[in-house]
DNA sequence: GCAAAAGTGTTACCCTTACACCCATGA
DNA sequence: TCATGGGTGTAAGGGTAACACTTTTGC
């Protein structure tokens, strides 16, 4: 009979604050060993009864009270860990959630909302799987209509806008970003204004996933 | 301490066999119970002294003898494996190679060559396994340079050609694929000719990876 | 000389990009 | 009335896609 590792979940939680308009981590702080803080990301084990995705969606869970979360599955990491323990693979997802939405499960485990630009080093190869969810976040960010589910349901054009900059790290213009995704048809744009931002408001958008769905069967593919 | 699942590699093996200009999966014949027969992908078991990508190597290199193969990892599938057996998860990878390379050790595994389009109906999830990469076969193909590896190392215009279209599964014109790749610059023209396949004869090319690793350092990427 | 595949350019269209001014409002 | 962000159109250029005829050679 063969040995068995160990499987972990990895997740790698996006979030994206309207308040400073930035891409963020939620990661977990551990303060074993003296005052000597370690950064991680958010893990759990695979229990034998549930399939991997059920399993990073119970360790999301846990962490954040939330369902129904975008998640996906990156890959397998399976580098040596710090030798004492078991032999471990770790396998990664990411998963996208709006910020504003939780706050309290949060703090009961330590966890944190850490800006991309300002990520400490993290354990293991957590450094590696963040680099590679920021890849993957990008691809598909601009292949099929998941930015949505880091914003609030109703958002200004504005907001999407600073959204897709971050995630792209690359500034975009304007009234093209505004054609391009009115083109796309898959926005419902309201009579509600949101005048937080500035003394006109500027108006309110919702994402229609009726009419995604049924372009997409038309062939109409999602690109930015 | 938590339960531990087995770890299963799964190896989804495309050649592209110039004899018929088809793209085929390397597949493994089970014939137990009675006459009927089982197809499946490759498969092994992790080792606890290996990474998962260095297990898919051995995996690989066990059936075809064959080293230094482009292979990638495709994702985990966990899906419950018919009840009786322990707990098991897989990692599937694809691996490319050219056809006519090795013929020996394949046999001995009864492992065959099967056109895609006549795939048979595979164990557990192998089918879900193949689906998937022949996707990411179609995506990467077109944005890396990674058809070659499918080719001997010397090969014709009209091969590349066909060999794009059997994994894009769609025709596409002769004049504007040869632009393309030309203007890519990463193809080395040789003076000879091989001249099987047309009275003419049909000039031979070679993939050139130090063009290729220098216009990608400037910012070049490889699109079809 | 003919059959069979190889090789080669041009044009139209669309999509992308760059770019600047007026509008509405609250203070 | 003025400061602030919101909203909008056009023109040029680059890239993609469609398309047909000539060349070479073995038989």
């Amino acid at each position: 009979m063969k040995d068995r590792p160990l499987v972990a979940v990895d997740c790698i939680i996006f979030g994206f604050d309207q308040e400073d308009e930035e891409l963020k981590l939620l990661l977990i702080k551990s303060d074993f060993e003296s005052g000597k803080s370690t950064w991680s990301l958010m893990s759990g084990f695979l229990n034998m009864d549930e399939t991997i995705d059920e399993s990073a969606n119970r360790v999301l869970h846990t962490l954040t009270g939330l369902t129904n979360i975008y998640m996906e599955q990156l890959q397998v990491f399976s580098a040596a860990y710090p030798d004492p323990g078991p032999r471990t693979i770790a396998v990664a997802y990411y998963a996208l959630i709006n910020i504003t939405r939780q706050q309290k499960l949060i703090n009961r485990y330590s966890a944190h909302w850490i800006k991309l630009s300002e990520k400490p080093k993290l354990i293991f190869d957590h450094d590696k799987m963040v680099a590679r969810a920021i890849k993957r976040l990008q691809r598909k960010a601009t292949t099929q209509p998941i930015g949505f589910r880091l914003l609030p349901e109703k958002f200004t054009m504005r907001q999407l806008q600073k959204l897709y900059e971050e995630i792209l790290a690359e500034p975009l213009d304007k009234r093209n970003f505004a054609k391009k995704i009115n083109s796309s048809g898959i926005l419902m744009k309201l009579q509600e204004k949101d005048k937080k931002s500035s003394r006109k408001g500027s108006f309110l958008f919702k994402f229609n996933p009726e009419k995604y769905k049924e372009r997409k069967e038309k062939g109409f593919t999602f690109t930015l």
